[in-house]
DNA sequence: CGTCTTATTGTTATCGATATCAGTTGCGCT
DNA sequence: AGCGCAACTGATATCGATAACAATAAGACG
């Protein structure tokens, strides 16, 4: 709580007895400083216990050093993996991340995205494809790269690094089917919200269809994020509904955790008879008892890719404005045939 | 993508026909501009899609509207519930949240705290009260409020926002005694990294002894963040050496749910040959079966106390330096006598 | 009706760094 | 020795907003 007037590069200047400007130079990388200057003015900045104003130095360059990102929620540890390997992928290039959640609300992403604009950052990542009109061109008229993940977007603003959350979900079906399983139920959200989610539904409801199987045996009027209550509330609703059923996807692991515990108390045994799945790969489905299938959507790997993009799109642009991922389908205990 | 030269509020002051600073008036709060006058500008601004760039507002008014704030890891959704708590109390007087992530290692953390010093953040929130010489340094040195939270350090930089871990143990180690046990054993991490978990587990240790109990029980050689995994094979060592224990608490609900589950697949039932407890109160232990007793550290209350106390720092200065909350006891099924 | 407030608006001077361009110096080579 | 290039350092001019103070307009009041 020191309260002398705060030390600028000037200071640090007089004292190595060098220019500002060479002060600048000095510390940071990439400039020609020699050596010995160089030394000379870390130590006067050691010394002085000077540290760099990058509120002054972005002003000044014109470069914020962020990079912005909006999730749906922060304590998801799928989009919380997304933004530490986004961190990661980003750090050594000086770019540090604005992290916002939008609690799966659109008009809560547009404030987002207006209060993250007015940071000036260098990059911009949403998550999925389904933005209001005005956020769309916020988005679109910023000036700076955007991309687009965990989805794969028809109309994308610019860059996209996801996977097809239809596929993923018509996967889980043809997977469910392939167990024999013919009266199959799914577990989701209001589709307004989470229109990843609602994908995932269609692509599985549509292959099932496809299957020649009904698609009506559903719970989906939940409201993301669906968690372990809504969805062990949601199975029970489904089985009150439709006893015969013998599996079950949920949106997520989350969901399929509570609703598979639900089963088991209604003295249902899992898998022999029910089968449940979930996405995602949360630590959860691995470890419950029976393990429940997933499908991986490498959420630390959207991560990584995203800043490869973001740095390719900021230097030569050579990378390609499309990264196509595919969830990984695992197949644990709660789906497997005896 | 437009690549015009960036309109700024000369730019949106000569349209609306006045000066620069009026702009600068009209588009804060607080400030006195007649309503013809705003809504005018308003108006301007809008039509030529003006944002305001705070990167310049922020050099300006020596104000970065930053509240930079560190946890031990992204994917945790207590530091994340706490990082939410923050980020809503904050909100509405309009700073933003830095947030960045430790892995548990103090010489990151100071990487990570003298980073956000160059942003000139105008509060410091960090997890825990262990930091490195020259994290103290930087931190009692920054000239703003600095929180210490998820603790009650001995020796607190500045304010702190937290619940005693000891206590917490012990008091866990009572509601096992309570139970009837009295072969109890305690599954944690290397006490360097995670030092909150380290205390409780002291705390959990020491209050055994004091019941008469040995404190020799422990399996405490995993590294953190202890993850479901761990917490299994941490349980299968733990029951290999000592097989008569009935009784286990575990660092967190995560390790908890892998140590239980891990109990299970050996054979045994929980709660009547083992009774398992955690710590953190995540959705997974209230809905694992059985449901795991644990400890509710209130995550997002301590998010919103934190902020409280820092826009009273800002402001007044009246509110209290230290906050002390306390972990709540859940008694679940894992740990039921029968 | 004139003076005093108060509300509103304008003028000017920065905030602390970096971009840019202009020297300077040191060295290798012919 | 003289030339040219590269490496280093410095001088100057901003970047786009806000602080602080000045000026003016609009009411309030005796």
């Amino acid at each position: 709580m020191t309260e002398t007037r705060k030390t600028t590069m000037a200071d640090v200047a007089r004292l190595a007895g060098v220019s500002p400007m060479t002060v600048s130079r000095a510390l940071r990388s990439g400039t020609s400083v020699s050596t010995t200057t160089r030394e000379k003015i870390r130590a006067a900045a050691d010394q002085l216990g000077y540290v760099v104003d990058l509120t002054a130095a972005a002003f000044s360059s014109r470069r914020s050093g962020f990079v912005a990102m909006t999730i749906p929620s922060l304590s998801n540890a799928n989009f919380a993996d997304t933004a530490r390997g986004l961190t990661e992928g980003l750090h050594e290039s000086g770019f540090e991340l604005l992290l916002g959640y939008t609690d799966y609300d659109v008009a809560e992403e547009e404030r987002l995205v207006e209060a993250f604009l007015r940071r000036r950052p260098e990059a911009i990542v949403v998550t999925g494809g389904a933005h209001t009109e005005r956020c769309r061109a916020l988005l679109a008229g910023a000036g700076v790269p955007v991309v687009e993940t965990w989805d794969l977007p028809g109309n994308p603003i610019d860059r996209v690094v996801g996977f097809s959350n239809a596929d993923a979900g018509a996967r889980m079906a043809q997977h469910l089917f392939d167990q024999g399983h013919r009266c199959i139920g799914f577990i989701g959200g209001a589709s307004a919200r989470d229109t990843r989610g609602a994908d995932r539904q269609h692509g599985f409801l549509n292959a099932l269809e496809g299957l020649g199987l009904p698609r009506d045996r559903v719970v989906t009027d939940l409201d993301p994020p669906i968690t372990m209550r809504e969805g062990a509330e949601a199975m029970n609703r489904l089985l009150d509904r439709w006893p015969d059923t013998t599996a079950v996807m949920c949106v997520s692991d989350l969901s399929a955790f509570g609703a598979m515990n639900a089963a088991i108390r209604r003295g249902l045994s899992v898998p022999e008879q029910i089968a449940i799945a979930g996405f995602g790969a949360y630590d959860v489905s691995e470890h419950a008892l029976p393990g429940i299938t997933t499908l991986d959507a490498h959420a630390h790997r959207i991560g990584t890719e995203t800043a490869r993009i973001i740095l390719s799109a900021l230097t030569d642009g050579a990378a390609e404005a499309t990264v196509t991922l595919h969830a990984e389908l695992l197949a644990r205990r709660s789906t497997a045939v005896l």
